[in-house]
DNA sequence: CTAAATGCTGGAGTATACTCTAGGTCAAGT
DNA sequence: ACTTGACCTAGAGTATACTCCAGCATTTAG
């Protein structure tokens, strides 16, 4: 697989991929005979979680933490799994967060319908 | 109210409040003689408010298009319930996809104490 | 009254995460 | 063969959201 049908397939742009690759985040792939970037099917995976590491705003440095002791294998495993646990943890605790704010939102817009009603009294446009 | 006391009390640097003034986000306060800024102290409620949207990710274009909308007075009521609709619907969306991330974090975790209980078994460093 | 703290402005600098450009090389279809 | 599209590199540029700096004015504590 080269790079732009890896980018259309991962969703991420041809550019991003490069980019990637640049600081460390994705392994360097295999080279096919003119020097183009060749891909193991198997990244799409590896490009799944990243995408979820990424959607709940882990920063491209630990991200690269993580996938430098991926690249390492099996003995990395107690490293990497503090590492998730930690964003584990900094997750549940946005997730409180989101649902406070989320409610505290509910009532904001409960109080501008109200808000809204009272002007619509005030001003009764129909009979007019 | 002077800005470095604001500032303390917000939570927000004296240079972010004078930034946030600068794109609009804050209307201009009031100056005293020398030219400082003096707060009415109900802008506390205000800068917890843009807290929250801060918080849940909006960004600073659309904070400025509220604050626009709110300086405007209750006329603009709908207008800024119906932004704040809009954003409380990407909240959803992104509560039921942190709900996600977290649960699929939660197995991959579970994965990895395996993999860790794994080595463990096959390397057993207490009775060599 | 004076020194230290606080405040002012305009503009430059930083961090993060891309995104684009120039100037090529390589591959695929006709 | 040739043209078009995909790919290459190095480096510059962009967007967002601050953060810091120089150089000066004002306020406040001793």
């Amino acid at each position: 697989m080269k790079i732009g049908e890896l980018s259309k397939k991962c969703g991420l742009s041809i550019d991003t991929l490069r980019f990637y690759e640049k600081i460390g985040l994705l392994e360097k792939p295999l080279r096919d005979g003119g020097g183009h970037r060749v891909y193991d099917p198997e990244i799409m995976q590896w490009l799944g979680f990243l995408a979820r590491l990424k959607e709940t705003d882990m920063p491209l440095k630990k991200q690269i933490e993580y996938a430098k002791l991926r690249a390492m294998g099996n003995e990395t495993a107690a490293l990497r799994r503090i590492l998730l646990e930690k964003h584990l943890q900094e997750l549940t605790e946005k997730q409180a967060r989101l649902k406070d704010n989320i409610s505290t939102l509910k009532t904001k817009i409960t109080i501008y319908r109200q808000i809204e009603k009272d002007i619509d009294d005030d001003e009764p446009k129909s009979d007019t």
